[in-house]
Order: C-alpha cells, then sequence, then structure tokens
DNA sequence: TAGGCCATCTGGTCCT
DNA sequence: AGGACCAGATGGCCTA
C-alpha cells in the first residue's frame, strides 16, 4: 500500500489547524442556548438531568409507527417504548454527551494519523480511511520485518 | 446551487 | 426498567 500516495489523495482536503467554532444545525433545540458542536460545551436541560438519574417509563400500549412496522416486519416486539417528554429530553442530552465523546475519539485518532499541513481538518470518514490504510501498513511493515 | 459534512432529534433494539 | 447504542431524518454551514 502506498501510504504516501495515499496522502496526497486528501491534499486540500486536511487541516491541521482547529476550525473556528461551528454552530450546531438544528435551530429546534431543546433550549436557545443549546448551540454547540463538537467546539461546544454541553449544556444541561433543567430536569433532564434529574430525569437521566431517575425516571419513569409508561408503556400504555402499541402505536403504528413506521418504526413500529420496521420492528414488526423484523420479527421483534411490536411494543412500544412510550417516554416523557422530560425522558426525551434527558436521552437527547446523554445522546449529545455520547456522540461529544465519539468526536473527542475522532480528534484524538485525528492526532496520530500524519497528515500534511492541509487547510481542513480530517473528516471523520477520511480519518477512519486514513487510519485503516496506516495500520495495514504497519502491519505489513511489520510482516516483512520478521520475514 | 449542489454536494459533503456534521449536529441534533428521534425511536427501535440491545444490554445490564 | 432504563441507559447505551444505532441508524434514519432533518436542516444548517461551507466550498467548489
Amino acid at each position: 500500500m502506498d501510504v504516501e500516495g495515499s496522502l496526497l489523495e486528501f491534499v486540500g482536503d486536511v487541516h491541521f489547524l482547529d476550525l473556528p467554532p461551528k454552530p450546531a444545525a438544528k435551530l429546534n433545540a431543546l433550549h436557545p442556548s443549546d448551540f454547540r458542536g463538537r467546539y461546544f460545551e454541553i449544556i444541561s436541560i433543567p430536569g433532564a438531568e434529574e430525569a437521566t438519574r431517575s425516571t419513569q417509563i409508561g408503556r400504555p400500549g402499541t402505536g403504528n409507527t413506521p418504526a413500529l412496522a420496521a420492528a414488526s416486519l423484523s420479527g421483534r416486539s411490536k411494543r412500544k417504548r412510550v417516554i416523557t417528554t422530560v425522558q426525551r429530553q434527558a436521552a437527547n442530552v446523554r445522546e449529545r454527551r455520547r456522540m461529544f465523546s465519539l468526536n473527542e475519539a475522532f480528534d484524538e485518532l485525528r492526532k496520530k494519523v500524519p497528515t500534511f499541513a492541509y487547510e481542513k481538518r480530517l473528516s471523520r470518514i477520511e480519518t477512519l480511511r486514513l487510519a485503516i490504510k496506516l495500520d495495514h501498513t504497519t502491519v505489513h511493515m511489520q510482516f516483512e520485518f520478521v520475514h
């Protein structure tokens, strides 16, 4: 595998330096200050944190959503898990935290993949693909060294 | 303006 | 039961 050639594929697409903060896209967020993106801090929603720690989920019956239809097709239970607004907000907070940590991991990975001083930072998919290529190259080199 | 990228929301499923 | 994980949908930002 030609790593250098692979790296060249990313010319013009990569940047070592941080880009200015990018506001979150969704405007119907939970809170007016709920702008973050990967560069923003995760905020807490009143009530949501509490709901995260202690929640009650009602199960009043089944619905008829597309998702349920999909569940039906896959042979899974049709029982719908109904949650309150507060519980949904808490789940959203958890999901944002999860994605935040995922992005932190991506940032860590970006630091480990050698790139040129591009104008843009590596995208997530580029980071993964480059890391895979480098890993393959490393394995190949180790194999040749041993044999 | 189209396409790529990303954050967020959402609901289903998995797992403890 | 409830949190974690996942994927689809949506919409904003940016660049060519």
